[in-house]
DNA sequence: ATAAAGATGTTAAGCGGTTAATTTAATTTC
DNA sequence: GAAATTAAATTAACCGCTTAACATCTTTAT
């Protein structure tokens, strides 16, 4: 790798000029014979500027850290990729690169503070959560990203107080969909959740709970399925769940995958969607209008939450000043998963 | 931002020594008192090592550069995420990082040349083909990272003579899927690409006109349908090549996704898969098993794919000498959308 | 002709680590 | 108790790039 110095030397100039022609190549301080020289020199020597050695002396490096507590494969997930997406739509027309830099350590605040360590010198963060934290976990996460005193946001983590710029994912509760079912005269309803640990999961829980009674619908523990985000789990809990309560009008899932799922689980019990069950997914991903019958599902705009995120970290890398928090409300896409049951009753909340 | 220097000063020792501790915890060269001292300071001032000043310094990164000569959202495509996941399971586990540095440029060289540009003093790169891609770029694309003089593989790209790290996916052309939908007895079969430039869709259009003619069956060039890898284009294009090829009995998508709005568009004439036509994927995604009736695949084990790279990279990285060549062939994946038809003719090739 | 202004270059001090070489301190050996 | 050995800590050069400050050379203005 040339340096440099090379480049100055091989063109006969110091390497100040070649600096500052490379910074700038429409700059006046440097002759037109002189840029031509330098072109000519970068040329031959196939010179590459060196990006640590630039980081290190700017102190800006136009890298954007992405902090994921998880030790499962990235790019693995349908919704944490529509995010990413997002993202680095918005970042890279602003010239930012992403940086994943993983962990192998085995809590959440463990994996943080590898990442940040890792990654530290990094322009912004952006600060994922997981289904596994919890908000305690969280809120040290946050702390530990504040630590590194550069401009960051959250993603897909429940609002804090603090002042903390972040993009709130709404109806990442059950409600919207529970909802709607209700609103369609459903009255058996089944919840499919991902996992059962979590601060997400615990409050979807009380969430479904707080729903049913309210309408005076049955409630049990035992509604709440839980498919472990996989379609294979999904299946089967499904499936175990149909024999257990044969009178299940409806099923609301977490997740597109996990309602795609659903539908194999309900024809293969010989029922048929949405003529006897309905079903209704989350996240309005390809999933969902592939699958047959194509799922009424919540879209979440997830990669819009992705460029939000993007926008709201530039905004604070070019010194914007005050945290911002973003609200995006999800918006239920209807399409043939889903049936009135019984009487209408339209006026119901 | 807390310095090595001033952590030395707080520990009121000098910098070699907290440098000399940190990269080694269990180094002689420092006494365990002065250790803890340390550690003390390290907690005290929050310290990170600048990552750029450690890089540029040893001039390694820990880092390995994602170069995709694509203008295209990443993290958007099924295809790419699996082989990214495999590179990242493995990579991480080793300690590297991924660097994402995209470029806006119009053509495929330009945005190679300027991601190797940004992302110059990774430790190793892996380059990525598109389907835009002709030969001749390709082979350009290859020589940049050359110049780089940093370990490098490719992936999804063709075999290349040059003395080049590639995993190659065997079973990108069409002959797989072809072939065994004409050993089921079928005839009069349709081919659904992505995209109808670059040098695969050549390849591609050139082997299945071989195999159609070879075994004296129709071919004609608008028997080949372009679906541009989306949902809608290919919904849209299966529907009116089935009304001009109404006796269509089969068709071959090259991705599941395709398959999958290929089954939509099917159905949406009054026909059913597998009776009036069978429909086989590619790439065994979830999508092949979701879907209804669950799609026959070939399975291209993008994620090993994307181990072996990581893994031919790091053998790179460790100073392995010579070239290796991993060819890894796709697996067909029986499933519920081919029927047999008409006489088998089991020994047909 | 001379001062002022403008254009073009260079010098050198960082940026924050790493590490070979060296010094200083503590032990061991005889 | 002096010499040799080992342990612990330091010095200082270097990685490659940036940039404020300074130097030199042209122009332009007066």
């Amino acid at each position: 790798m040339s340096s440099i110095k090379e480049v100055a030397k091989h063109a006969g100039i110091s390497s100040a000029s070649v600096s500052i022609y490379l910074n700038d190549k429409e700059t006046k301080r440097v002759s037109s014979k002189t840029k031509e020289r330098i072109e000519l020199a970068v040329m031959d020597l196939n010179y590459h500027k060196n990006v640590f050695a630039s980081s290190l002396s700017t102190q800006k490096s136009k890298l954007i850290g992405i902090i994921i507590p998880t030790i499962l494969p990235l790019f693995n997930n349908d919704f944490t990729n529509t995010l990413l997406s997002g993202i680095q739509t918005r970042l890279s027309s602003f010239g930012y690169g992403l940086l994943f830099f993983p962990s192998s350590a085995d809590t959440s605040i463990k994996i943080v503070k590898e990442q940040l360590e890792k990654s530290a010198g990094c322009d912004g963060y952006i600060l994922f959560s997981t289904g596994f934290c919890t908000m305690k976990q969280i809120m040290k996460n946050i702390t530990e990203v504040q630590k590194t005193q550069r401009p960051f946001v959250t993603l897909n983590i429940p609002h804090v107080e603090d002042a903390v710029n972040q993009v709130l994912i709404q109806d990442l509760d059950t409600s919207t969909g529970v909802r709607y079912l209700i609103k369609r005269g459903h009255r058996k309803i089944l919840l499919l959740l991902g996992r059962s640990s979590g601060e997400h999961a615990k409050y979807l829980k009380k969430d479904f709970q707080y729903i049913m009674e309210n309408h005076n619908l049955d409630f049990s523990e035992d509604k709440i399925l839980y498919g472990d985000y996989s379609a294979e789990e999904s299946y089967t809990k499904v499936k175990a769940a149909l024999k257990k309560f044969p009178d299940t009008t409806a099923i609301c899932c977490m997740s597109d995958i996990m309602a795609s799922s659903t539908l194999q689980a309900i024809r293969d019990t010989g029922k048929s969607v949405p003529e006897d069950i309905s079903v209704i997914g989350r996240n309005n991903t390809l999933y969902s209008r592939l699958s047959y019958p194509a799922l009424s599902t919540i879209d979440l705009h997830m990669h819009q939450a992705g460029l939000s995120s993007a926008n709201l970290l530039l905004d604070a890398l070019n010194g914007g000043t005050g945290t911002q928090k973003i609200f995006l409300s999800g918006s239920l896409i209807e399409r043939d998963s889903v049936r009135t049951f019984g009487r209408k009753n339209v006026n119901e909340n």
